[in-house]
RNA sequence: GGGUGUAUAGCUCAGCUGGUUAGAGCGUUACAUUGACAUUGUAGAGGUCAGAGGUUCGAGUCCUCUUACACCCACCA
């Protein structure tokens, strides 16, 4: 008590109390920033993936920020220079979309508005968000340089983007084609294949009299533009049909088909013949550029019927379709209609179903050879991962990759939506395309002329695939470039493989020729207890936010790192929460204590000596564990690191090895060595709390800065023998457990040991409560004492527990005397198996 | 239709290249607690490792099949 005088630290942790101004003495003092760490050293580099600009962090952030930041402050601890750049995502259809909805609540849409009005509007909802954004991001603790926070839509990044479009384009890597593509009417843009979701729903399959066959639909309104019928080649019914140009009559609309044979079509399905209308179907689109159709559009991007749709023209497809089924069956042309399920295509971003249709768009060749290298995108792409050049974290994500390039089509890029990068593309008065990095290049280009720019936006993903070096100057060669790229990690959720990380690949083999990071560490999808994705819609979500104010930012991070592995689905909730805020709150207390037992609070900079059988198991024991937490950290195993740090901290420090310094006292040396570099190994880990303690330590320089402890050898006698002291202990309280003696009540006992000292047999005592007696205590069981009494704490053992030692025994026995296994099994396996039946004798036999 | 993952205590999960009597946290039961911490301590109960075969001296761990669940991809009109 006279000693405590020198610390202050509250009974219990409270975080709300620390949390903030930690986080603002560490901005300030500039370490986030590697220009302010030490010269000279290897870097390491994470770009933060931009969240996108609307709304607010959920779960998922923080979880994969906490994943970040934990790397990032092992790296720095290690004296790297440390690079974390965050950023947000102008998120082109996202943000538009939701700005819409909140214009439309106000009655208002974007076209009444006008673009510029409109682009206003959503330039001050983002710049709202990202003030959210970047506070919430400091909240989770993120110790990221935000001198150089970045955003895809920012001038320099556009300059990027623009850089990449052009260069692409001269080496005929971006086209401009009349191409079948998804279309979401209600966004009235198009979309990538991978920005098409697919909902299961059941339809109906109408069967249709079409001329000499019977065509299958679920789509009857299309027919209205078939060009074309297609047959299996197998097919013997309808050999006299192929090649013929049929006329077809369906409810009084006329199509001109002609009839081909495909082996993709199976004649099982349906009716075995179908309808194939390119202008509206990727398959159909297909058989037409192998068969030579004529494209007939009939779907316009409103989603209503065209003229060529005949009487039809005007309706939405869904009135066309009730309609047109009507005429049919009016005519004897329905010949049944089928139950079909089947999946919906949907607009991931607002749910719309999507209509491929026809039109004119930018697309990234993916198949074609990029001049000068013999190689395709897609090749490059793969190629990355495949010579390991890139590791990704689960490997198994390495074949899903793979999977997805192979079958990648060329990349849609431009969007008929008013916010994103305009492409840069002008076009002259005398309509001719000028491919330009800016406006004034394209005047120049012009040649006097005044010019018009495509009014079309490019792909939101365009801009993010580029972020790994965009955001350290590219195009522009720069130091950070230099020094920082490629990145060491891409820490993200599988479910943007495809989306972007694929695209980073694609993009920086192309631009820079070299990675955009080393290892891609994929973290999976953060779900309820029962296992349910947390949605708004279920109301199942847990506020990250709300989390930290009951709990800590602390609490909140272990629970979103440990129990985790990579790629796997992780289980959240409120209670798993608490228990790791009670730890916080241990590790704060046995801070507490250890500095009510010091005299001063320094740091001991040298490995202590020890006095005790205790002093070398516990200097062993965190030996073992900086050297297994180092390596964890280093083949990403952060659950396993965080498992074993609270093993240690909570297990074995607080309960064994406090617990005899209560008794053996003087410890100061060894407890000044071993609570400052664990502060320092649990860091990366619980920032804040770790930071607080440490200020005790009146250290002049940030526990963020310190240095990464190194392992020592480890005295695996002592952790033997220390496993000796821990079992008497453990076998006199419960045997004072069995027999109902009070643990306050101190009995007769008698203790020997081979290895532990009368000095530790005397602090033992101490722990188990139990009066040391020199002398062997003979005659008399320990049951009949009941409540008082002596206790040979060797000697006793329940019933049950020699039953299990018997079977035990039994088993080793039985494997001992199978001459297969003696002959078979390594010396080593054998021998441990021996001494294991020898002790065991043994403890059956006192 | 293809592919991937998961299945271990009441719940959430560990268990690395096969070799202790299969572990942890939560929950639960009993006891304790004014001296770091009730956001605590001590002790206990609780498991045919989804099922069936196989490989091996030895399988929770490897192989095959089956079942259940989850996810991803794909142009069944």
């Amino acid at each position: 008590m006279d000693k405590q005088d020198n610390f202050n630290l509250a009974k219990a942790y409270e975080p709300q109390e620390y949390e903030a101004e930690i986080y603002r003495l560490w901005e300030e003092s500039g370490f986030f920033n590697p220009d302010n760490l030490s010269e000279g050293k290897e870097s390491f580099t994470i770009s933060m993936p931009p969240p996108n600009a609307t709304g607010i962090l959920h779960l998922g952030h923080a979880s994969t920020l906490a994943y970040q930041d934990l790397m990032i402050r092992y790296q720095r601890l290690r004296g790297k220079k440390t690079l974390w750049l965050p950023g947000t995502d102008h998120a082109a259809i996202a943000t538009q979309t939701k700005v819409e909805k909140i214009l439309a609540e106000k009655g208002v849409d974007r076209h009444s508005l006008g673009r510029e009005k409109f682009l206003e509007k959503v330039k001050e909802y983002v710049a709202d968000s990202q003030g959210t954004i970047r506070n919430q991001i400091r909240k989770i603790g993120s110790s990221c340089d935000w001198s150089r926070e970045a955003y895809t839509f920012s001038d320099s990044l556009s300059v990027a983007v623009n850089e990449a479009f052009v260069r692409m384009y001269n080496d005929g890597l971006i086209y401009r084609g009349y191409r079948i593509v998804n279309w979401c009417p209600r966004c009235a843009s198009t979309l990538a294949d991978d920005e098409v979701e697919y909902q299961e729903q059941l339809g109906k399959l109408y069967y249709i009299k079409y001329g000499p066959f019977v065509v299958a639909t679920t789509r009857p309104e299309t027919k209205l533009a078939d060009t074309g019928v297609a047959v299996n080649p197998e097919d013997t019914r309808y050999q006299d049909y192929l090649g013929q140009v049929l006329e077809i009559d369906l409810a009084g609309h006329k199509i001109k088909v002609k009839v081909f044979a495909d082996a993709q079509v199976d004649s099982e399905f349906g009716s075995g013949v179908v309808g194939v209308t390119p202008a509206h179907s990727a398959v159909d689109y297909d058989f037409a550029q192998k068969n030579d159709l004529e494209i007939i559009k009939l779907i316009d991007e409103q989603g209503k019927i065209m003229s060529t749709g005949g009487k039809y023209a005007g309706l939405t497809v869904l009135e066309a379709r009730e309609k047109f089924v009507k005429d049919l069956e009016a005519a004897g042309q329905i010949e049944k209609i089928e139950d079909l399920e089947n999946n919906l295509s949907i607009c991931y971003r607002c749910d719309t179903p999507i209509e491929p249709l026809t039109s004119e768009q930018w697309f990234v060749a993916v198949d074609k050879k990029i001049p000068g290298r013999d190689q395709t995108l897609k090749e490059l792409a793969i190629q990355a991962v495949k010579n390991k050049e890139i590791k990704i974290v689960p490997d198994r994500f390495s074949k899903v990759y793979y999977h997805w390039m192979e079958n990648l089509h060329d990349w849609c890029i431009s969007r008929q939506i008013w916010w994103g990068h305009q492409i840069p593309v002008w076009y002259s008065e005398d309509q001719k395309m000028i491919v330009a990095i800016s406006e004034e290049d394209a005047l120049k280009k012009a040649g006097g002329q005044k010019i018009a720019r495509d009014p079309d936006t490019l792909d939101t993903w365009f801009s993010s695939s580029l972020w790994t070096f965009s955001t350290l100057g590219w195009p522009e060669k720069t130091k950070d470039l230099d020094l920082f790229h490629p990145t060491s990690v891409m820490e993200t959720g599988y479910d943007i493989l495809f989306f972007w990380v694929a695209r980073m690949i694609l993009m920086s083999e192309y631009l820079l020729e070299s990675k955009p990071f080393e290892t891609v560490y994929l973290h999976g999808m953060i779900r309820d207890k029962e296992g349910k994705k947390m949605s708004k819609s279920l109301g199942n979500g847990i506020d990250p936010i709300e989390m930290i104010e009951k709990f800590g930012t602390d609490a909140l991070r272990l629970s979103l790192i440990i129990g985790s592995s990579p790629g796997a689905d992780l289980r959240l909730y409120e209670e798993k929460i608490e228990g790791y805020r009670n730890f916080v709150n241990k590790l704060w207390n046995i801070s507490r204590f250890v500095f009510s037992q010091v005299g001063e609070i320094k740091i001991t900079e040298n490995l202590p000596k020890t006095e005790t059988l205790a002093d070398a198991w516990i200097l062993a024991e965190f030996n073992l564990l900086i050297k297994e937490v180092t390596e964890n950290l280093e083949t990403f195993k952060f659950s396993l690191a965080g498992e074993k740090l609270y093993e240690f901290t909570w297990s074995k420090f607080a309960d064994w090895y406090l617990e005899v310094a209560k008794i053996e006292k003087n410890k100061d040396e060894i407890l000044l060595y071993i609570l400052p570099r664990l502060l320092t190994i649990w860091h990366p880990f619980t920032p804040f709390v770790t930071e607080v303690i440490w200020e005790q330590f009146k250290s002049d320089k940030f526990l963020m800065i310190n240095q990464w402890p190194k392992a020592d050898e480890s005295n695996q006698e002592a952790q033997e023998n220390f496993k000796d002291f821990i079992d008497l202990v453990t076998q006199i309280r419960n045997i004072k457990a069995e027999n109902k003696i009070p643990p306050v009540e101190f009995v007769d006992c008698y203790l020997e040991s081979q290895v532990l000292s009368s000095a530790d047999l005397e602090v033992v005592a101490k722990l188990g409560r139990v009066n040391l007696k020199t002398e062997e205590i003979t005659g008399e069981n320990f049951a009949s004492f009941k409540s008082r009494g002596q206790i040979k704490a060797a000697k006793a053992m329940t019933e049950k527990e020699k039953e299990d030692l018997e079977k035990y025994i039994k088993s080793l026995e039985a494997k001992l005397g199978n001459k297969a296994f003696v002959e078979n099994a390594p010396p080593e396996v054998v021998a441990d198996n021996q001494k294991r039946l020898e002790e065991a004798k043994q403890k059956l036999a006192n």
